[in-house]
DNA sequence: ATGAAAGCGCTAACAT
DNA sequence: ATGTTAGCGCTTTCAT
């Protein structure tokens, strides 16, 4: 059974198919009776306007691509949510594409959607493309008027609107919540150092330590590989056993997870002379024994801020302004993997 | 800038746009030449198709749409991932929407992409859906030719192709490999019990009991509500007191979790005298302590197969068959939380 | 109040 | 080898 067309209707009511059209447009040209009749039908019939009419029409597809680095990560999950809530809301649909970290599937997702099939597009970058430091895929978008909004792993050279975390207060915050409730010897773990963010994580650990007249111990700053989390507990281990360690912030959950394993192995008591914060605030937090304390990074909310200033822009809702950058701002979910703060 | 069209290219080269169309498409009745010339000014300027225009008139878009009902669940990120894939190397793309398990937004967006954007659907049923018992929407999309893959959930009423595990051999392998491990009084934790995949578990469950001759307790069939999964340990905890269970087989991860937990605080050693089993092997089951022994479901593969039946069906490379349901076996992971089968 | 016609970007059948 | 034209489904300007 084909699809429904205006000029299937107006065939069926003997008129023409710009009657048609206004009718259905509701159009003050055309008499109520017509109207009525036509509405009626079309509804009975189930019409439906052809999307690529429409959009070829005006130029404009709403719809916006959005491409995510890893969609098995809870925190990129998150997100996705928020926006899709936000795009659904506001009449966007969602062409969303994996860069599984990948520079090259990120530049070819792009070339694949830049043929006006996307309004716009939401994107959080590639890891490879980072290490790469090429972002002229991005830079054509923007110079082709395709509105991008960059999200937690973001470009600072590239000139267009960004959603971040306030990586930096945040882990200084964490490392006061962590002097306050008594611990000294603060390890940071970083299974991101390559990338920006995890940069200034570091610096926010860095500098929380200072404000804290606390001495850097470089044994204490420890990168990890992303990949081998199965080995996470292994490479940890012997750290554990030549340093004094009394807390661990970490830039993810698995590498918390395992470092709390590596100190009960240890003969810790979690949060008793043992505390650990995680970074991101996913579902592994909430299912550790002790459940971690986090610092909650708000996923959706992030995804949600990045759809709204996407759409604002292409409904032009907004009149054109500079990019902005917007900072989300994490905050400390107290669980068990941490002492309470007595005052 | 304006995104490039055959008519600038035209008027570029002082020919028609049809010897444009042609000279970009290859035609044998353009001459080298020109065909050089435009083909290298094309390229040149990053000249794309416009995909609204090719999806009018071809009356196919190359994407698909994909509705799951919960983003954050791992297992259904991992279908997602296998659909990706697979649809990016077939040259289609992918529409997401999350239902959020609700009947209503299953509706919504069946309605927002029946209008020619799409050429065809994979979907698991929202939860509510699956309750109403209303599958009018997916009825009348294939009616209008619409090709639907469902997955997972499905519709046993609805005539269309399906992936489905084979949960019920699954779990009567399960329950096996708990007696012969030496388990005797094994309880069944489903929070999905209201699906059909909920039940087909659990008659695996009760079948796997009478191959090896154990009477059913009826205390030891416990169904919780999926919602609050806080309140796991609270509701297991009683039943706990007040039966003798050695192992556990759970539909999913965090009830898993929540029954190890509570049967290690009973001071039960998992795996020696007590075992967990949950099904879908996500990520939770990789970071617990111990590590937890699960079914897989290999959500990607069911993603990947799905992707692939769906597409053949669209490009036509299999002339038109009666529906098909293919099942893809479930296979046990052995971690921690069980005891090895010795010989 | 209704209709004719042009045009969005592209393809393809049919001239020339 | 190249061009003209119609048409995919729809909107909109300009008749009537």
């Amino acid at each position: 059974m084909k699809r429904l067309t205006i000029k299937d209707i107006a065939k069926e009511f003997n008129v023409s198919i710009s009657t048609v059209s206004k009718a259905l447009n509701n159009s003050y040209e055309i008499s109520i009776s017509t109207k009525e009749k036509i509405q009626k039908f079309a509804k009975e019939n189930n019409y439906k306007p052809n999307f690529n009419a429409l959009s070829l029409k005006n130029r404009q597809t709403k719809t916006i691509g959005i491409i995510i680095p890893n969609m098995l990560n809870y925190f990129f999950a998150q997100v996705f949510k928020g926006i899709e809530k936000v795009a659904n809301d506001r009449g966007y649909k969602i062409i969303s594409c994996i860069s599984n970290e990948s520079y090259t599937k990120e530049v070819e997702t792009i070339e694949m959607l830049s043929n006006g099939i996307i309004d716009g597009f939401i994107l959080s970058l590639a890891e490879e493309t980072i290490l790469k430091n090429d972002f002229s895929h991005l830079q054509e978008m923007i110079n082709n008027d395709t509105p991008i909004v960059m999200f937690d792993r973001v470009a600072d050279d590239i000139d267009c609107d960004k959603v971040i975390t306030d990586d930096f207060i945040g882990t200084v915050n964490t490392v006061n919540h962590l002097v306050k409730t008594g611990s000294k010897n603060i390890a940071f773990i970083s299974t991101i150092s390559k990338l920006k963010i995890g940069e200034k994580r570091k610096h926010g650990y860095l500098k929380g330590l200072e404000e804290n007249n606390i001495t850097v111990n470089r044994n204490l700053i420890i990168d990890i590989l992303e990949d081998d989390y199965k080995e996470y507990e292994n490479i940890l281990t012997p750290i554990f056993d030549n340093n004094t360690i009394d807390a661990v912030i970490a830039t993810d959950e698995s590498s918390a997870i395992a470092a709390m394993k590596v100190a009960i192995k240890k003969g810790f008591k979690v949060p008793q002379n043992f505390s650990v914060i995680s970074f991101s605030n996913g579902i592994l937090a909430r299912h550790s024994s002790p459940k971690m304390t986090t610092v909650s990074q708000h996923g959706e909310i992030m995804g949600a801020t990045a759809a709204e200033i996407l759409i604002d822009k292409l409904d032009k809702k907004i009149t054109p302004e500079k990019p902005k950058t917007v900072v989300i701002k994490t905050n400390l979910v107290e669980r068990n993997s941490t002492k309470k703060f007595a005052l």
